[in-house]
DNA sequence: TGAATTATTGAACGCAGTTCATTAACTAGT
DNA sequence: ACTAGTTAATGAACTGCGTTCAATAATTCA
């Protein structure tokens, strides 16, 4: 067996990350393995080992990417919206990329972590989501303090993230016959009425 | 190596079984093995073979005690109390049976499904679960139909189950500061309080 | 006692992540 | 041009996984 052309280090670093990628979205996270990138890139497993220290980097790695389109997703709305609309189109985006990108879901949020501390991008962009989704919140429905909201906008996320763990697993069929986006949006219907039944009542 | 004495196949599939349960419990989904479970009952891999046919049978017939103990656990509610502080109350229970069991809800909830169609035991103990909570909400609001029920069911549900995902794969506190159950509690509220500001428009 | 039946097994297959000593290829110095 | 040193890539191995299967040991029956 020949050995392949060298490459400098970050482009076999990308080559890696390209094709891990792509068996990730052709195959999903059981398809992806060492030896199944090294076959992609005409290298040996053990040659993945002397850029990513493990698997998991490499999956982090990719969550990083996967974080920055979310995040991308989040900051491309438009602005002349309502609050609850943006709300609305926000929330929907998110389900429908998740949705469209399972395996990129997957390896977000499937099975345990098995990191003790995330990095600053990983932590620091879902908190930004966060506070987006609350500032959300906040214009919607004036009268409501920082905590309050934020808690909402906790909720929301959570609320969305169970739709999409039962729909991207394939179990959401065991609760309902709603697809994972109407579910998800009924939730998201049900915190926007609750802000405005709220404030109708002071 | 002595062979084992022999078991009868009921007491042998009994001890896989309960080996099985020991193992989840103690070192959670990744410890479970068919060579850990072997090992634990002085048998061969291949012994397990013999009685289930693979071991994602083994983790379906736990989900089948675990589903059962669920539905105990709906089963026993105070009948003194309101219909919202059963609904608490049972929200409360189940959020606290699988946070202490979490190997459990893993094995229940956990990665993709595999299985095409589920048993009857299954679907049906997470229908009845759904009809419990959506027949709480209409006692709680009368001018509730069915059907809104239902969904309000499904969100609970989806919004509960979102926050013990998160939870359990100790991924809340990316989130939050909050703890699972009072994520999960509050979610609860929401709900509470959506039904009696509506009761009150109207 | 010998034959048929049954339960259990060891060994293997293909896969996984990961490690490491060896080897091949390139670079710099003389 | 030749050598020494450095780096990149590798094959082979380790452990462990789910799973299969022909062979073996223990039991039962004629």
């Amino acid at each position: 067996m020949s050995r392949p052309l060298r490459q400098p280090r970050e482009e076999l670093r990308q080559s890696i990350l390209d094709a891990a990628r792509g068996i990730l979205d052709r195959e999903g996270m059981e398809g992806l393995s060492a030896r199944a990138i090294a076959r992609e890139i005409d290298y040996t497993a053990a040659t993945i080992y002397n850029v990513f220290s493990s698997m998991s980097d490499i999956v982090m790695e990719i969550n990083r990417e996967t974080l920055a389109e979310v995040a991308l997703l989040f900051s491309a709305l438009p602005k002349d919206l309502s609050a609850a609309d943006r709300l609305r189109a926000l929330s929907k985006s998110y389900v429908c990329f998740m949705q469209d990108n399972p395996a990129r879901w997957n390896a977000l949020f499937g099975g345990n972590r098995e990191r003790e501390s995330f990095p600053n991008w990983y932590t620091g962009t879902i908190e930004g989501l966060k506070l987006q989704l609350a500032h959300l919140l906040i214009e919607h429905a004036g009268d409501l303090d920082r905590v309050r909201a934020e808690k909402l906008a906790e909720h929301l996320f959570v609320s969305v993230h169970g739709a999409l763990t039962l729909g991207v697993g394939r179990r959401l069929d065991l609760l309902t016959q709603r697809d994972t986006l109407d579910v998800a949006m009924s939730g998201v219907e049900l915190i926007l009425n609750s802000l405005t039944a709220e404030a109708g009542k002071l």
